[in-house]
DNA sequence: ATAGCTGCAAACGGTTTGCAAAGTG
DNA sequence: CACTTTGCAAACCGTTTGCAGCTAT
């Protein structure tokens, strides 16, 4: 993978902040670095660094526009539902999801998805 | 809220599978009875459901189409990675989700995502 | 040198909406 | 009868894509 300015540029954009922002707003801010470059560009790089594993990409339940992540290692989120505001927090694997009730970053707490992913049986015996 | 005979029909239709149908296919099955309804009315209509809380309105991660779900009661999803299937499984409150990959549903479990919900502490604030 | 990348602008696809006519209670 | 809902079609809006020229390696 090549290393272009655009690149470069929008994975520091990303770094910089805690926010999950939308592909908009990242390239609000990249707009400040290259006043040149194009949404799509933007688009673009956030897809091929989230592939090579550099990013994460969130499409969190409830919101339809997609947000990204500079922070790859495991972890949760807390969205707002009266703002939309998304705060990381660390996932204990020890716990059950109704023990992190107690508070998580000064949120109050309303309740949480849970949702698994995998292959279905038809699905394992036809790759397999 | 009125029960016209095209909101009752997509409740039916609705609650005839147990498929998590995106509102095309619903538009699809409804069409078979009433055939000269619109998407747009399929849509108004599952948005009115689900504010009665008579349905439930999915926005899975990762899907970015929306899935409908008759079932209202408290459950979970496991969806398949490979053709997009989406299976309902209950949810055990004393489990963590490390927990369940003994196999759901005869999926093979690759994952999960938890995501909790809230109000921050600046809305909490406010509302309050 | 050359594959990969960019800016631009148009296309896409799921969802929403304005409107006049029809239907519900 | 008053008010909601419908069908239609167009608008919306976030995201993707085709293309011709540019750039990193």
């Amino acid at each position: 993978m090549r290393m272009t300015r655009q690149r470069r540029i929008i994975l520091d954009e990303l770094r910089k902040t805690k926010d999950h922002p939308t592909a908009d707003m990242l390239y609000q801010s990249v707009r400040r670095h290259l006043p040149r470059i194009s949404l799509g560009t933007v688009y673009r790089n956030l897809e091929i660094l989230a592939e090579a594993g550099m990013i994460r990409k969130l499409e969190f339940g409830g919101a339809s526009r997609m947000r990204f992540d500079a922070t790859v290692s495991r972890h949760s989120h807390i969205r707002c539902v009266a703002c939309g505001r998304i705060d990381d927090f660390p996932l204990d694997p020890d716990l059950n999801p109704e023990e992190y009730t107690a508070g998580i970053n000064g949120y109050e707490v309303l309740g949480y998805n849970l949702e698994f992913y995998g292959r279905c049986p038809a699905c394992k015996a036809k790759v397999k």
